[in-house]
RNA sequence: GGCCCCAUCGUCUAGUGGUCUAGGACACCGGCCUCUCACGCCGGGAACAGGGGUUCGAGUCCCCUUGGGGUCACCA
């Protein structure tokens, strides 16, 4: 077998969004499975709407992903002869024809056949116009646009479809599309067809949207005597209303770059869009890259289209819950020293990163993170919940201040022996500030949950948390008993 | 509206004629653990869209209905 060579064409029209990313991710998984190429090609003749700024928000999406591409980018407006020479060429063998129609003429005509429910394709008015007739008008300056001659047959033409089967459709369904735009420039159904022959690409996996346009494009393969790739039409993702997600519609918790943003583990977030429209036939869900590359197969994905459960204004899950969950999954169980590097970049960019991190105290952070990892659903948490281990001037949240502090008056008083004692301890470990606590509180004759609370949230300001004798240990004598010592605050006037 | 595709718990799904009183995951509820909250563990509720066939037997095959989606651009 030849080698399989695969492509991922996004129209620089916006960020990469999920289902963008999906596209992606599966012709990548295929393309790493079977030893092939992945290509990436940025299709960007439509210049009214193409723009730098998307080109480079794709580049950066599929980089954070890790889906990294063999060949490209390149870029469809560098190989427009390429494409006007097609469209000549099959102009020359009288496969397309050149159509004198003016937009305004077929949009009455289109709104008319839709109001008489009337099938909605072009009449075919210029496909017999004879030789004088086509010099006649070109003489007179009309603008023309190419469109392809659909094959005068009976009967159907269809390609096999490696996820939907077998796809036909009679001939005389297939309109006689537009190949050259008016202005000379060749639109997507041909440049598409042309690039992917120069490109030898042998595996089109792409949405079920694109279901029609491989009709036309397999009329195309056949009109310019190349092979016929092998198509995969994957199920679309629709919106819990049911709708096809978009970016004008449903904005940016459907772009890569929020899941970045909201500390998102890329490959968490890949695993999770696998899983949308894919499994094996197993029960497993979580896959390592190594796992995925080996199990993916085209045949496995699933023909029906999948919801993507994300959730607007819940104050839980600020996206598809099994999302974050698979997030939060990998949070807890990757390699720590790789979570290092993640929780570095959040910490950096809210300044709370100390080069020690990285060297003296490496151990320190290490294991702090290994405290508290299991209670964070994402990477951003370790710098807001997590804020009170790398500084001073975290957040006391409301409800355990009410809960745990001001509810206890006593603690104003309390909290301040037990620094004193604290900075007595001249072994701060576990045993003896546990001892510590649970003996003052013996003395005070109260429930030792009341001075343990009391203190995670006066040294952490969060409700829950870690045991908290490992969290004093993490924070240390000095930040504890300082923050102890300053409960007064807390305190209204 | 024409054409095409699809249809199992709320969501993602397993299921390729008998092993399905339909399995798993997430979410939800309850319990255990406990200094809190998680994690973890244990348990619970929750689905074959409807109707006809075919068959000894249908979630699985066929047909119809219904529902959903896609597409019908001088966008990609």
């Amino acid at each position: 077998m030849t080698e399989t060579r695969l492509r991922f064409p996004p129209s620089p029209t916006g960020y990469l969004h999920i289902g963008g990313a999906r596209t992606a991710l599966y012709n990548w998984l295929y393309a790493k499975q079977t030893g092939g190429k992945l290509i990436l090609r940025i299709e960007d003749t439509d210049t009214d709407r193409s723009n730098q700024e998307s080109i480079q928000g794709i580049l950066d999406g599929l980089e954070w992903l890790g889906i990294d591409f063999d060949e490209g980018p390149y870029f469809q407006t560098d190989f427009s002869e390429e494409h006007i020479a097609a469209a000549q060429k099959l102009l020359n063998e009288e496969l397309a024809y050149k159509c004198f129609c003016t937009k305004e003429e077929l949009d009455s005509k289109r709104e008319a056949a839709l109001a008489a429910k009337k099938p909605l394709g072009y009449d075919r008015t210029c496909r017999n116009l004879s030789a004088t007739e086509i010099a006649d008008k070109e003489k007179a300056g009309i603008p023309y646009v190419i469109r392809f001659k659909v094959p005068e047959r009976t009967g159907v033409i269809g390609y096999d479809d490696k996820i939907l089967g077998r796809i036909e459709s009679d001939y005389k369904e297939i309109d006689d599309f537009v190949i050259v735009r008016s202005n000379g420039k060749p639109l997507y159904l041909l440049c598409n067809v042309v690039d992917d022959i120069r490109d030898k690409i042998s595996h089109i996996i792409r949405g079920q949207d694109h279901m029609t346009n491989s009709i036309k494009q397999v009329l195309l393969y056949e009109a310019l005597q190349a092979p016929l790739p092998v198509f995969a039409h994957m199920p679309l993702t629709l919106d819990t209303k049911k709708a096809k997600i978009s970016k004008r519609s449903h904005g940016e918790i459907v772009s890569v770059q929020f899941y970045r943003d909201h500390g998102f583990i890329p490959w968490a977030l890949n695993n999770f869009l696998a899983l949308l429209g894919w499994s094996d036939g197993d029960d497993k869900e979580i896959f390592s890259k190594k796992e995925l590359i080996e199990k993916f197969s085209l045949e496995r994905i699933n023909k029906s289209s999948s919801i993507f459960n994300y959730r607007k204004n819940d104050p839980k899950f600020f996206t598809d819950p099994k999302a974050i969950s698979i997030n939060e999954h990998y949070l807890r169980t990757m390699e720590i020293s790789e979570l290092g590097e993640m929780v570095r970049a959040e910490l950096e960019d809210e300044n709370l990163w100390d080069k020690a991190y990285d060297n003296d105290k490496k151990e320190w952070y290490l294991n702090t993170l290994e405290l508290i990892r299991n209670r964070f659903h994402t990477l951003t948490d370790f710098a807001t919940l997590g804020r009170a281990y790398f500084a001073d001037d975290f957040k006391v949240e409301e409800k355990p201040l009410k809960k745990n502090v001001l509810k206890h008056e006593g603690l104003i008083g309390w909290l301040p022996v037990l620094a004193d004692r604290y900075e007595q301890l001249e072994q701060f470990n576990l045993e003896e500030t546990e001892r510590v606590v649970r003996e003052y509180a013996d003395e005070l004759e109260i429930k030792p949950g009341i001075l343990i609370n009391g203190m995670r949230t006066v040294v952490t300001g969060q409700l829950a948390g870690p045991s908290m004798f490992d969290i004093l240990v993490s924070i240390g004598q000095e930040r504890v008993v300082s923050r102890l010592r300053d409960v007064a605050k807390l305190y209204p006037e």
